[in-house]
DNA sequence: ACCTGAACACCGTTCAAGT
DNA sequence: ACCTGAACACCGTTCAAGT
């Protein structure tokens, strides 16, 4: 009796196929396939070496071979969720219409993983396959009329508002969030003195759930679609301000 | 022999006087302390219920009877950071000013606590401790003209900026980021093609870990203080086109 | 090259028991 | 109330060995 390719899993069962067409059992894609439905699906601390190797039919010491490490795993993570960001290819679009569509493309692609989301905007990997990303904003920024002095200056408020705000926006809550805390945070807003608290209790009913530190549903939840296009629209205008002073 | 009121530790030594006066061994503001800076030296990873307990000279378990878990630790760890936060206390400032200074702030205790900026940023705790600094930067803004309407959305674009700018400049840089690394990507820097990175090519000497995704130290070792200072301008000016416009 | 099998040195957390 | 002592069910990672 030959040995199994494969490590048996808890059903006993071996993927169809398997013993087949004998690949090499594992590629890095698929690693990275099934890692990220992992995380999208249990958030990143599910993502478990060993939980990993179990929906892959192998043992956990084979996936190290591929990736190095989980935190390898996790920075390759982040970067195939930055190459789902789609640049708008037209050259002569205005420079706001693109650094719009930019902007909103890391959003979505943060907000279908919104797990990931911290880990790609506080650990925005260099890599040569983000390159042409770099290049394309630069570009449009340049377009826009800034100075090869500004734009280093620019491009950074540009990006880190990119990344920045969904990421802020996409914020857990805290741990111990159980289902009685929010009622009761949310009950604690209307018992604030609004002698103490005269602005915040006067604007309250648009503030409750809406605002950082008053809300109680994450950005995946309760996304905050009026609140970006606001910062959009400040961070373009400001960029105007700029480029007409230069 | 009586027993020791505390666990001994690798060194054989207890602590002097703690078998005179006999208060409870442990209290949730030193456990925080201790924490806070072991977080500061070492990284949030260092930070293990165990090695905190050996710290504190005290079984891993007693920790829990404190602050009930290590999430729950991490979460209290942020909000004494945000009350690092202190505001302007003087009311007649311009608007601008206060904002400034506020935001400064917020980067300023980021900065002394690196390690913990994208746990602040992403985890922005909603607390009746943070109550004052709502209303306090919402009357900044009502101050500076927004209408009740403007005001949650523009609240939450100064609030996203403020926090996370500081945590994408203090984005730790890839895992396995060895001494070769940064070398070898600091290297493949000046191998791009002009053609097919125009923009880049001509500004890269200002790009040059300066910029992001083109740099390999964090904000911690290369802050980025006239990148956030264009920001802060961006913002400013940007905040300002919307309150004529209302 | 690519994976198995087994082991090492850790983790967070819980439970009963002490005082 | 507050902590000890011991244990449980996990982790990531390494090492030798197979093919």
């Amino acid at each position: 009796v030959p040995a199994p390719r494969r490590k048996s899993r808890g059903s006993g069962r071996v993927r169809p196929g398997a013993s087949a067409t004998d690949g090499p059992a594992l590629s890095r894609e698929a690693i990275l396939e099934v890692a990220l439905q992992l995380v999208d699906r249990d958030g990143l601390d599910a993502l478990t070496m060993r939980a990993l190797a179990d929906r892959l039919d192998v043992y956990p010491n084979a996936l190290y071979w591929h990736v190095g490490s989980r935190s390898n795993l996790i920075g390759a993570l982040s970067t195939v969720v930055f190459d789902e960001i789609e640049l708008p290819t037209s050259p002569d679009v205005h420079w706001r219409d693109w650094l719009t569509t930019m902007i909103e493309q890391c959003r979505a692609a943060m907000h279908r993983h919104p797990h990931l989301a911290q880990v790609l905007s506080s650990q925005l990997v260099p890599t040569t396959r983000a390159m042409p990303f770099v290049e394309r904003t630069l570009a449009a920024l340049s377009g826009a009329g800034f100075t090869d002095d500004q734009l280093p200056l620019v491009y950074n408020s540009v990006i880190a508002f990119a990344f920045g705000w969904p990421a802020v926006e996409l914020s857990s809550m805290p741990a111990g969030a159980d289902a009685t805390w929010h009622e009761e945070f949310a009950a604690s807003l209307d018992t604030l003195s609004s002698t103490a608290f005269p602005t915040l209790t006067r604007t309250l009913p648009a503030l409750r759930n809406a605002a950082f530190m008053l809300r109680w549903e994450s950005g995946l939840t309760a996304p905050l679609d009026a609140g970006h296009a606001m910062a959009l629209k400040i961070l373009l205008d400001g960029l105007e301000a700029q480029v007409a002073t230069a």
